[in-house]
DNA sequence: GTCTATAGGTTGATAGAC
DNA sequence: GTCTATCAACCTATAGAC
């Protein structure tokens, strides 16, 4: 299991083929367009400009390479709640959150959703999300403690749970993000995000 | 495509072998067991107690049975917004409301999630939920009109948005599902929907 | 409407040379 | 590390009898 991958290999131009990376561009394109139950290692080679064996090769087998594709996809998580939201009005620092967490919402839930389709990925992926420590309520961690902090500055009311009222936030983010998946682009029967952020930012002023 | 069955055929007891609605039901009990990617017709005949050909028989091909399924599990979808929402105290019909919302959608989710793992099959239920006119924007739009409802009567506060702090709860319920479909059971942190509700409820307070 | 039998076509994965 | 060639397994779908 060639793995390393971190402490990047020294090299001038690109890497002999860039086979590896091509391989899971080329699976996670895929994934886009047909789905994982249409998925084939030959037509993720085929797109790759490698050989089916490469795939083998690099990934042991199609459980390994999609288990590869989902890890990356998932990645963006680990980023997300580590920022310190910044300093600013309680309503451009939830504007800003909100924005991110649907930016990446729409990136990661594509493959999130895929990995439900095959019992064993979806084992795969809990498992290493739970691992990992990864999963929504890092979003509703990060706004709530802005919340309560916001409380004891006085900024926002008083006696209000910081974590309820984030789930609020996090949940209109992932029910929007979800719904743009799901049903397509066409449907615009949801309230923007500005005006839920305006909405959740108004119930909690001080 | 013998699809009548609104005027129930006439029979004594049960149809010649109930093929029709064992095939249904098999194929749903596949579709959480392995997935859709691993879900294969001959599994579904083996368990329905039927042949391989009866299943193309009621049901054409593979994606017709599918588009079956989907369309049978997302129809308590129809079911919901039509209730009246009942009088009450606030907190109590959102906590009904919020309940109902979550408890479908610990059905209907499987099933929409494994749609989204084949584009043909996605595009053909985001159709279809587009016809019906089915989807989140319906669990939103009642509880909208509560909430506007409950403002006019003098027992909301005023100046919010109604559609806005609906997606915050409706959105909640579907983020709460949602987790516990991909992560398992075996998460707790998130709170909980009498959490989320009361935390609402203390926002939305006259 | 339900069955048996089978055709026809993919697919995941391996072997072994380079 | 990458390739070509190939297998064995499996799956969807159809034909035709009952």
């Amino acid at each position: 299991m060639p793995e390393p991958d971190l402490p990047a290999p020294k090299r001038r131009g690109r890497p002999p083929a860039g086979g590896r990376e091509a391989i899971l561009d080329a699976t996670l394109a895929l994934l886009h367009e047909r789905g994982v139950a249409r998925l084939t290692t030959r037509e993720v080679a085929e797109r790759a400009g490698v050989s089916d064996a490469s795939v083998y090769y690099h990934y042991v087998d199609k459980a390994g390479l999609l288990r590869a594709v989902f890890e990356a996809g998932v990645a963006p998580l680990r980023t997300l709640s580590l920022a310190g939201l910044g300093e600013g009005e309680p309503r451009e620092v939830m504007t800003a959150l909100a924005e991110a967490i649907e930016r990446f919402l729409d990136l990661t839930l594509p493959v999130i959703m895929a990995a439900q389709s095959d019992a064993e990925l979806r084992e795969s992926l809990a498992a290493y999300m739970q691992e990992e420590d990864l999963g929504p309520h890092r979003g509703v961690q990060a706004l709530g403690r802005f919340i309560s902090e916001q409380q004891q500055a006085g900024r926002m009311r008083d006696g209000i749970d910081p974590a309820g009222a984030a789930v609020l936030l996090v949940g209109a983010c992932f029910l929007r993000s979800s719904q743009r998946q799901i049903m397509g682009k066409g449907t615009r029967s949801l309230p923007s995000l500005e005006n839920v952020v305006a909405t959740l930012d108004d119930l909690l002023a001080a």
